[in-house]
DNA sequence: CTGGGGACGGGGCCC
DNA sequence: TGGGCCCCGTCCCCA
C-alpha cells in the first residue's frame, strides 16, 4: 500500500524507471511533459551538483506569510498572489530570473492553485465565497435532516485548502508538501558522474554510491553490504525464518511485497 | 517461475 | 521552514 497519505493519484503509479540507455542520453530523464524540469547543465562538472536552493524555490521561499485559504476575510482572488513561479531558470529562459521582482507579470495561479472543497460532496471551487454560495445548498438541505452533529452553517473550517502540482493532477494539503513534491519535477541535484537528476540530495548521495561502489549498510547474518539501507532490510529478511509479508490462505511467508504479489498473481490465494 | 539484489521514489518525522 | 534521514514501497534484472 504506498503511503501516500496526502496525495490523491489520479494516474498510473507507474513510477519512471531510468533505464542505462536513459543514463547515456542526459535529457531522457527529464520527461518532456514537464518542460521546467530542465536540467542545469552548466555546472555538471562541478564536484557535487545539487540546486536545493533553485531559484524556483527562492521563489517559493520568498512567499509572504501564507495566506490561508480558509482566512474569513479578505481573501484575494488569487490567494498567492504575489508568487511568480513563472520566472523559474526552469521557464524557456534563465534569464527571467531577474523577473523576480515584476510586477507586470500575472502571477501564475497555474502553478499553485487554491481549491476549495466542499465536505459535503465532491465539488470544488477557486474561491472561499463560491464555495459558501454552494454549501448554502447543503445547509438548507441539512434543515430538513436529523443530522446535528456537524454544523448545519459552513465554516471557513471546513473549506479544505488543496495545493495543485502544476506539472501533474497531485494535489496536497500543505505548502511544504507540494514544495517537496515540486523537486521531483524539478530535479534539482545532478550527478556529476553521471548527470543523472533527483529530488533531493540523499538520493543523490545514494546513488553516487552506485558509481563509487561504496556499500556502508552491512549485514549483521553475513559478509553481505549493501549501498541502499532498505535493500540491507529487504535482505535481514533472507535471514528470518518467518517472512514479513504472509500470504492471507497458505501462510506462506516472503521476505517482499512484491514477492508476496507474485505469489497471489500465481494463483494461490484467488480470492484475495 | 521464484527469490533476491540493485536502484530509486516519495511521504513522514525529527532536528 | 528546510534538510537529513527513515521507512515503505516499487520496478527491473538476474541467478
Amino acid at each position: 500500500m504506498p503511503r501516500s497519505f496526502l496525495v490523491k493519484k489520479y494516474f498510473s503509479n507507474k513510477k519512471p524507471y531510468y533505464r542505462e540507455s536513459q543514463l547515456e542520453s542526459q535529457t531522457a530523464f527529464v520527461p518532456e511533459s514537464f518542460p521546467r524540469a530542465e536540467l542545469p547543465t552548466q555546472n555538471n562538472s562541478s564536484a557535487l551538483t545539487c540546486y536545493p536552493a533553485s531559484p524556483l524555490f527562492s521563489s517559493m521561499d520568498t512567499l509572504p506569510a501564507p495566506l490561508s485559504p480558509v482566512t474569513p476575510v479578505s481573501l484575494p482572488p488569487s490567494p498567492l498572489g504575489p508568487l511568480d513561479l513563472s520566472s523559474s531558470p526552469f521557464s524557456s529562459s534563465g534569464e527571467e530570473e531577474e523577473d523576480g521582482g515584476r510586477t507586470s507579470d500575472p502571477p501564475s495561479p497555474d502553478v499553485i492553485q487554491h481549491i476549495y472543497h466542499c465536505l459535503h460532496c465532491s465539488k470544488s471551487y477557486n474561491s472561499l465565497s463560491a464555495l459558501s454560495h454552494h454549501q448554502t445548498s447543503h445547509h438548507q438541505f441539512s434543515h430538513g435532516t436529523a443530522l446535528q452533529q456537524t454544523p448545519s452553517l459552513p465554516t471557513e473550517a471546513s473549506a479544505r485548502p488543496a495545493f495543485h502540482c502544476k506539472h501533474c493532477p497531485k494535489e496536497y494539503t500543505s505548502l511544504g508538501a507540494l514544495k517537496m513534491h515540486i523537486r521531483s519535477h524539478t530535479l534539482p541535484c545532478v550527478c556529476p558522474t553521471c548527470g543523472k537528476a533527483f529530488s533531493r540530495p540523499w538520493l543523490l548521495r545514494g546513488h553516487i554510491r552506485t558509481h563509487t561502489g561504496e556499500r556502508p549498510f552491512a549485514c549483521q547474518h553475513c559478509n553481505r553490504a549493501f549501498a541502499d539501507r532498505s535493500n540491507l532490510r529487504a535482505h535481514l529478511q533472507t535471514h528470518s525464518e518467518v517472512k514479513k509479508y504472509q500470504c492471507g490462505s497458505c501462510s506462506r511467508t516472503f521476505s517482499r511485497m512484491s514477492l508476496l504479489h507474485k505469489h497471489n498473481a500465481s494463483g494461490c490465494c484467488p480470492a484475495s
